[in-house]
Parts: C-alpha cells; sequence; structure tokens
DNA sequence: TAGTGGTCTAGACCACGAT
DNA sequence: TCGTGGTCTAGACCACTAC
C-alpha cells in the first residue's frame, strides 16, 4: 500500500481513497490480513480519521473489511452464497433446511407489516418461532417466523418443555398442511438490537431483509421474517446451486 | 415532534434520536412534508450536527427519508415493489418486460466475476447493454446485461443505428433461443459513479445487485447485473403479484 | 444570493478485547 | 493496562438548488 498523498481531484476525497484501499485490498493484502489502526492509516494518507472511517465504512458495507472494535481491521473473505429458496415450496422446519429452532412464544400483537399479510385480526393469537441460521460456523441470519395459532391446530403445547422443542413443536404442526405457495420480498434494513446481537453486529448494521409468505387452504398461513447479515451474505435464488454447470 | 434534551443512556445518541425521529415521522409527518434543516434540528435535540447526521443516514437508508442537497429532506413514500422475476423464464427483452434499452457496446474485457458466470475466454468479444428500468416516472434500476458474441450469431450489426437500436438488436437476437434456465443472487452493494447518475443519487448509495445468469443450449448464454436502488426499492419475487389473495 | 445538504478537520472520550 | 474501533463535538468550507 502506497503513501503517496492524495491529489486535490473533484471527486470527494473517501471516494478516492475507498478506490485506492480497494485496489491495495485486492494486490496487496490476504485474507484475514489486519490492516494498520485507523489513526495511523489517517496519518499515511493525510486525512483526518473521520474521512478515513468514511471510506472503510464503505468497503466495509462492500464486504470488502471487517472491523471489530478492540481487535482492529481485517480483509473479509468472499461473501457466502445463502441459498434462500432451495428447498422450494416446503414449509419452514421441513427435513433439511439450515435453520436452528430457538425459542417460540404467543402474542396478540404484531406487526402492523405481518399483520396485513396474514390477514389476521387486530388481537388474534399468533406464534411466534425464533430461529437461526448458522453457516460454517457463523451466524448469518436472524428469523421470526409469525403462525396464527388458528393455522395449527394441531399445536400440542403439552409436548413443549423447552424452549427449542416448543419451537419445534409449532414447525412441526405447520407440515401437516399442504402448502399451496409462497412469494417474497427482499429490502434493505438496519439490524435492530436483538437481531444485531445474534447476528454479533451492532445495532443498526445493514441486513437484508426477506419476507416470506406461505399459502395454504388459499389462506396466507406463516410469514417469515429473515435478516441476514448484508456485509457477509449473498442471497441466492434458483437453480444455481442445484445445476451441474461447470465452473 | 418534541423538544426534549437526550437522556444520558447507555445506548449512542444517534441510535436513540432515530428512534424519536422515527416516531415522529410515524406520528407528525405526512410523506412528502420537509422537516427542519439539519442545523436547526440538531441544535432542536441539543447534539452536533454530525450526530444528528448520523441518525438522518439511517433513516435514509430505511426507505423513511430522502434528503437532496440543496433542497432539504423530506418524508419518503413508502418503498415501491419491484417485481424481480415476474416473467419468469423469459429472455431480458421479452415483451413486457420493464426496462428501456439504453445502449450497446462491444468488449473485450468484463468483469472478471461476469466473465467467470459467463465462462468466457479472456479477451472474448461480448456484447454489453445497458438498459435502465423506470416505475412511476422515477429510476429504479439500471442494468448491465453481457451476451458472449459467439451467443448472438443473429445479431445484425447493420441494423445498429441508434444507440438504443443497437441494443434492442442484442436483445432481439437472444429471443431466438430457446431459455432452459436462470438463477439469481442478490447483495448489497454501492452504487458506482456511472449507474448512481442514472439512480439520480450521489456515488457510493446503497444499492441492490442482482445478478441473474441464463442458460441456454446447455451453456450460460448472458449475465444481467441490475442495480436497485436500495433506499426506495423492496424487490419482490415469485407469486405475491400474480395471486388473487386479497389484501 | 440565500439556504440546503455534503465533505472535512482536529481534536476528545468511551467501550471493548487482548494481555 | 493498552490498543483498537465507536461515538461525539464545534467548527469550517464546498456544491447544489431555488429564487
Amino acid at each position: 500500500m502506497g503513501t503517496t498523498q492524495l491529489d486535490t481531484v473533484p471527486e470527494p476525497k473517501y471516494w478516492h481513497l475507498k478506490t485506492v484501499l480497494s485496489q491495495a485490498l485486492d494486490s496487496e493484502f490476504a485474507v484475514g490480513e489486519v490492516l494498520p489502526n485507523e489513526r495511523d492509516l489517517a496519518a499515511r494518507f493525510g486525512v483526518a480519521r473521520a474521512t478515513l472511517r468514511q471510506a472503510l465504512e464503505q468497503l466495509e458495507l462492500e464486504g470488502r473489511l471487517q472491523r471489530r472494535r478492540g481487535v482492529g481491521t481485517t480483509v473479509a473473505p468472499p461473501r457466502a452464497d445463502v441459498a434462500v429458496d432451495s428447498v422450494r415450496h416446503t414449509w419452514p422446519g421441513a427435513p433439511g433446511d439450515d435453520w436452528q429452532p430457538v425459542d417460540a412464544a404467543e402474542s396478540d400483537t404484531v406487526p402492523a407489516d405481518v399483520a396485513r399479510l396474514l390477514e389476521t385480526a387486530p388481537g388474534e393469537q399468533v406464534h411466534v418461532v425464533r430461529r437461526s441460521r448458522v453457516t460454517d460456523g457463523r451466524p448469518v441470519a436472524a428469523e421470526l417466523l409469525y403462525v396464527p395459532a388458528a393455522a395449527v391446530p394441531g399445536y400440542d403445547a403439552a409436548a413443549a418443555l423447552s424452549a427449542p422443542g416448543r419451537a419445534r413443536a409449532v414447525l412441526r404442526a405447520l407440515q401437516e398442511r399442504e402448502l399451496e405457495g409462497q412469494d417474497r420480498t427482499v429490502e434493505l434494513g438496519s439490524a435492530r438490537a436483538e437481531d444485531a446481537k445474534q447476528l454479533d453486529r451492532l445495532p443498526g448494521a445493514p441486513v437484508l431483509v426477506v419476507t416470506t409468505r406461505y399459502v395454504s387452504g388459499g389462506r396466507p398461513t406463516a410469514v417469515a421474517v429473515s435478516t441476514y447479515r448484508a456485509d457477509t451474505c449473498r442471497l441466492t435464488f434458483g437453480e444455481r446451486d442445484a445445476m451441474a454447470l461447470a465452473g
């Protein structure tokens, strides 16, 4: 990495800095390597620390860097491909999905957008199942699954001994219905405090929010709100995993 | 919106500020309404302007606010749903898709990740078609479509009079092949200068990058890299548009 | 020209992880 | 305890829009 001063270009310093750093990452750093600390880097490029941080933030957003307080800034590995619909046309919790049940609770108030998707009445009882997804030992996503109590009459509360046990019971009850279809949205969000903790990130970290609606019996039967780390994940759809294309 | 001082809470000021502002937006502001300017808002909440801006940036990321230099900060409308695979199993440029051809060029160097997906040899000629997507009169996405020249022998360069004409000619040549499948990834990125201009945003603005690979004849035949504004768009997949569910 | 958001500075202190 | 990134301040100037 050079130590040259930045030119007086019309583009913002942090933007130019980001480009320079990005090239340095490609050519002079290996994955996992630690960068010099922010104060040194700023001095080396002749900018204020805040300006340097603006460049680092962009690179972290793009998944190029990983910063940890008290530790340092390291070069991030390429984003992990995470299949979103590899087990298409199956309920959440079907054999082979990559999610771990965490716990479940019952609630009579759900977020407004979820209630709209589920077409539930205000005050209607809804199971809220929390799950988490781990790949390569690292947490990549947190999920809240909403299932109206009326949709899973087979749910056996008596069998719910542990917290994950309650979650599994709800998921088990779901499998008994015939899944007719699903639809999905993806949008950018920022991690709520709760999700951030589960994802090992700070609150406000950028996340990809995947909202899936499951339909059976002509009615929406479950809504999953899955929160993926945007810095480390790339969501994959369709057949890329299954297809036997070379490369 | 209140003018109360912030408590000395353990959570960061900008985070608390974001929550307060978010609630104020819900209860006291209408879509399109302009907020007080940043200097006034900062004074009102007793924080430095930089701290206030950190909160505004988060809210803009979440699509709650829209900021324009020289104009002000306004309350953003809800995100627009944008169908990503409504015309599933058709080539780009098929009748009914929402994209406008802009221009086309030929290149012998494509980004490394695109070359890998296309399985092209270094130096191989590739058509690069630029398209843009507009909904409700606003630009929501920019796209670069890569098609190896060898895959579209029917492409008629002689018919290419205007820039959009060249683009249409490549797309037309694509339709003559049988599409066998497609796969797709979605990840977070930041707008390159070129895309930012087309999307009416500043460089570095957060975008959702959708990479679609089209397969025909057992080989990857086209790769589309579509860049959607992350602040104003929600991507929809599957049947939500088509299904006749109430709500 | 006036007012807005965008960039940048040079400091300060805090929270966290490793030692 | 020390070094790291995270937060915050109080200014300054710039680029852009609208009038």
